[in-house]
RNA sequence: AGAGAGGUGGCAGAGUGGUCGAUUGCGGCGGUCUUGAAAACCGUUGACUGUAACAGGUCCGGGGGUUCGAAUCCCUCCCUCUCUGCCA
């Protein structure tokens, strides 16, 4: 969520930020939106004078009750039952507008970092770099999705039987390599000075709204309605809502916390002819690093988290290329975003297996979350996360890509995880 | 799931209708003393909103109500703890 000072204070600069971000009618929503913050004032101090001229006279029959003037204290008492009226329909004025001013800094964005590029869709991104070869696959060799078949390692069948489609069902060395990969990657975290949580993954609502999955992303959750709970689509939900209400004593920053979780979309009306296999899943593992820091220091932060993922990458022997989103493809929430994508061999394309983005404010708004500066005034602190890393796509990857006709040979730094070195 | 108890400032813990945003202790910060530190003593120390700055307003789990006035009374929801039951 924007901050209304920032609206109020820079109105050019929040109008074309949200250009940027392909925003429809952004300066008429600010300017409506500024009007109505201006009204919610007005009301308020007009609310807030007959609080105060209600506050005194109540004061003033204490007083008198105490001295024993009882017949003063009850010719006061007419005097306030005016005010009171007038006070109350003063506030529910308020609440009225307080809650348009909410519900409208609700629809707006987050504001595109200077870097960002401009464009509409994901063929404007920029390729910021890559790296590695691209593998030259045998003749003969398969997609993913049926090489998980041939060495039985993966069954989307079964899946379906028990839940649906999308919730595939690892077996043997596949279910192996999943393990693999999640203590890989979680030790990696650990050596990289970030501390491990194992969260809940069913969260509240407060929680959906404190990072920004809820208004905007309501319907891609899972929602367990009985309890009103959201099965989580990212770690990114729990783990940075730990932070959610607190000021952060500033020598405990920056905050680094990784943490495994299983996460859950509904991908509602985003099939199509490229989601095959695990392209696509409604459940998948992911291993997610978060950081919380100064607002000076977060893009040097991002750049930090960019290069220990594609640390990662290089580390799984994958080809790779990192992509700095243009302000039409990025997320809701987001100020910079970087996407790193692995090359899949066999299905020809670059699949995403990472983002990590900075929010800036714009969740510490929601969340609440703030450090004291040394002036000792309350501030916002900045959000950043990563995804170090997803596992399906980097299955996928490694499957297709190390192929051979009589196996599929493993990434040397899996193979202590692994406890075996080639599938078949 | 049933019965009971309870949710107050960073923590602990008073306050049961009126100058209570809240006694006190701990912790934190500043100072005195000290070569320095500890101890002791003195002072200070919540958040949000609002203002140029004051003032003012709001907040004692959430929401609603009674009252001139609510942390305090009533209703409701949520949560925590103890016991019983059940269970990975």
């Amino acid at each position: 969520m924007l901050q209304l000072t920032v609206l109020r204070e820079q109105t050019d600069l929040v109008v074309a930020g949200l250009n940027k971000k392909n925003y429809k009618n952004a300066a008429q929503e600010v300017a409506a939106l500024l009007d109505l913050d201006q009204q919610r004032r007005q009301v308020q101090s007009e609310h807030d004078d007959m609080q105060a001229k209600a506050n005194s006279i109540s004061k003033e029959i204490g007083m008198l009750m105490k001295n024993g003037e009882r017949e003063k204290a009850e010719s006061y008492k007419a005097q306030t039952s005016e005010l009171k009226q007038q006070a109350k329909s003063l506030a529910e004025q308020l609440s009225t507008i307080e809650e348009e001013v909410q519900k409208a800094l609700y629809r707006l964005p987050n504001l595109p970092h200077e870097s960002v590029p401009a464009g509409r869709s994901a063929e404007d991104n920029e390729v910021v770099l890559q790296h590695g070869d691209i593998p030259q696959l045998h003749e003969g060799a398969l997609p993913h999705w049926e090489l998980i078949q041939k060495y039985d390692i993966i069954d989307f069948e079964l899946g379906n039987k028990i839940s649906g489609a999308g919730f595939p069902v690892y077996k043997k060395q596949g279910a192996r390599l999943q393990r693999a990969l999640i203590n890989f990657f979680l030790d990696e975290a650990i050596q990289a000075g970030y501390m491990e949580v194992q969260p809940p993954i069913l969260v509240n609502e407060a929680s959906g709204y404190g990072t920004g999955q809820l208004p905007d992303k309501d319907g891609q959750m899972y929602h367990a309605t009985a309890d009103n709970l959201y099965l989580i689509p990212t770690a990114e939900v729990p783990i940075t809502n730990l932070y959610r209400d607190t000021i952060v004593p500033v020598e405990q920053l920056p905050i680094k916390n990784t943490g495994h979780t299983p996460c859950f979309r509904r991908e509602a009306g985003s099939w199509g002819a490229d989601v095959r296999g695990l392209n696509r899943l409604h459940q998948f593992d992911k291993v997610e690093i978060v950081q919380i820091t100064l607002p000076e220091k977060s893009y040097e932060t991002l750049e930090d988290m960019s290069r220990y993922i594609q640390g990662l990458l290089q580390k799984l022997e994958l080809p790779f290329r990192v992509l700095r989103l243009c302000g039409g493809d990025m997320g809701f929430t987001s100020a910079l975003t970087y996407d790193m994508e692995v090359y899949s061999a066999a299905q020809s394309r670059w699949l995403e297996v990472s983002s990590a983005s900075n929010f800036e404010t714009f969740q510490a708004n929601r969340l609440k979350l703030r450090y004291k500066n040394e002036t000792g005034k309350t501030q916002l602190l900045h959000t950043l996360n990563g995804s170090a890393l997803a596992l399906p796509r980097i299955v996928a990857a490694i499957l297709e890509n190390n192929q051979t006709p009589d196996g599929i040979n493993m990434p040397k730094v899996l193979h202590p995880y692994l406890g075996f070195e080639k599938i078949g």
